[in-house]
DNA sequence: CGGTTGTTTGAACTGATTCAATCTGTGTGG
DNA sequence: CCACACAGATTGAATCAGTTCAAACAACCG
């Protein structure tokens, strides 16, 4: 698995790489990028999608980070989901509740739905690679939802940074890693003020489980690190 | 919506009824109630599926709700999903990593993956379907997320009274619910403590927002409750 | 250089937890 | 029909984790 997930990090050139990486045969992969659509290079600085848009639009991220976000009664904004190189985003009937947001610069292909799911009829493997891919995310919001439920802030912070490391598909006990959340959207993520994000992470260092070099991440005790943060990577397959 | 809701609601006495309740075509209903399978009863008391297990099964429900739980590193219990009639769970390759446990009493069908499988294949309107279940119930997640990451415990628990109500197809404001949940089921659900949770809702009977009698919940000003639980159903569909 | 975005720190405050005790309803066996 | 057990609900008091507000600092960029 873990060889999946080193594929599937940032490095990619193509979307049919990280597609591949992700689990999908390379002659499904090159129908999704046969679709019709267009290339974006999504900015991190302001939303991409605003909330209720996204009916028709399918979204494949082909390199960096995309952020799903809601935002509750009184305004205050909640992550819900993250979406790396080789992700998808699907549009629903009614439109989408959720904004998207760049976490990095990203590049996305943009489909159309009606396109996309012609592609599922016509291919039912394409349609199981798609159904397996919701189910791990599902996982990995359920996930979250530990984290968020059950997990004092320390746990959480540190959770969210192992799970970013084996998402991205960064070596944690021999790379650094290039963290790509400022200390806001770790609140954002994890349900919390950036104040206490900051103090959080002061704490990490200090205990010596991580070191920081200006935004990057140095796990110095991977174990510990996973251990205080409940962190058993098998959620993510 | 209001409609197929209703219909999805737990009097239903087959199956099919809850999956056509949830916008299944009736002969693709039928398909899965003729799939091989057992007929099971859940008990309340104990769980159903421990975390871990559930490679090979798919589950339906046919009546009740039921909950998929896991547990932090530290014991302590989070309710992750809930599954009501016409709702169901499937199976992940590597093994589900949560558990399955019965809120209610419940009929749950239980079916093989393999059986399951075929079926997706051989009738790709089914598969359709299945994503769309799926995506309800991944926008079912992420609300769950804002609660857990953003309300406060008032608003987590207003909102899954709100969210329950429209999910079992009550009319919030003119019957009177039957509350599904124990106190600690729903601190289980809202990342909270059961005592808590007694103060919460002892505090939104005094403000007039809702009455009980015994576990019943009467809606005493349904829109106030939106209000403060930031409920708007959309994300239902 | 000034403007902007992100990080860091302190002090006061508060919502929720923890621990512990009590109360209530229901079912069971004698 | 009572005694007992058990699960869930309720209440109080002490404590604490995380927020809020406010201010200062650092890094970057045109």
């Amino acid at each position: 698995m873990s060889k999946r997930l080193r594929k599937a990090a940032g490095e990619s050139v193509t979307l049919s790489d990280a597609l591949v990486g992700a689990g999908l045969a390379p002659e499904l992969a090159a129908k999704i990028e046969a679709m019709p659509h267009r290339e974006i290079a999504v900015d991190p600085k302001r939303p991409f999608r605003e909330p209720g848009g996204l009916a028709d639009e399918v979204l494949f991220v082909r390199s960096g980070i995309l952020a799903k976000y809601k935002t509750d009664g009184s305004g205050r904004r909640q992550i819900i989901a993250l979406r790396f190189a080789g992700d998808g985003i699907l549009p629903r009937e009614t439109g989408t509740d959720f904004g998207v947001q760049a976490i990095v610069r990203s590049e996305v292909l943009v489909g159309q739905r009606s396109d996309f799911d012609k592609l599922i009829v016509d291919h039912p493997e394409l349609a199981r690679f798609v159904l397996k891919l919701t189910q791990r995310h599902a996982a990995i919001s359920y996930e979250w939802l530990v984290s968020c439920g059950r997990r004092d802030s320390t746990a959480r912070v540190a959770h969210l940074l192992c799970e970013t490391a084996e998402r991205s598909g960064v070596d944690p006990s021999h790379e650094r890693m290039a963290n790509p959340f400022t200390q806001q959207q770790i609140a954002d993520i994890t349900g919390q003020t950036s104040v206490n994000v900051n103090r959080v992470l002061a704490d990490l260092e200090r205990q010596g489980l991580i070191r920081r070099d200006g935004r990057e991440i140095i796990f110095e005790d991977w174990g510990e690190m996973r251990r205080i943060a409940g962190f058993s990577p098998s959620y993510l397959q």
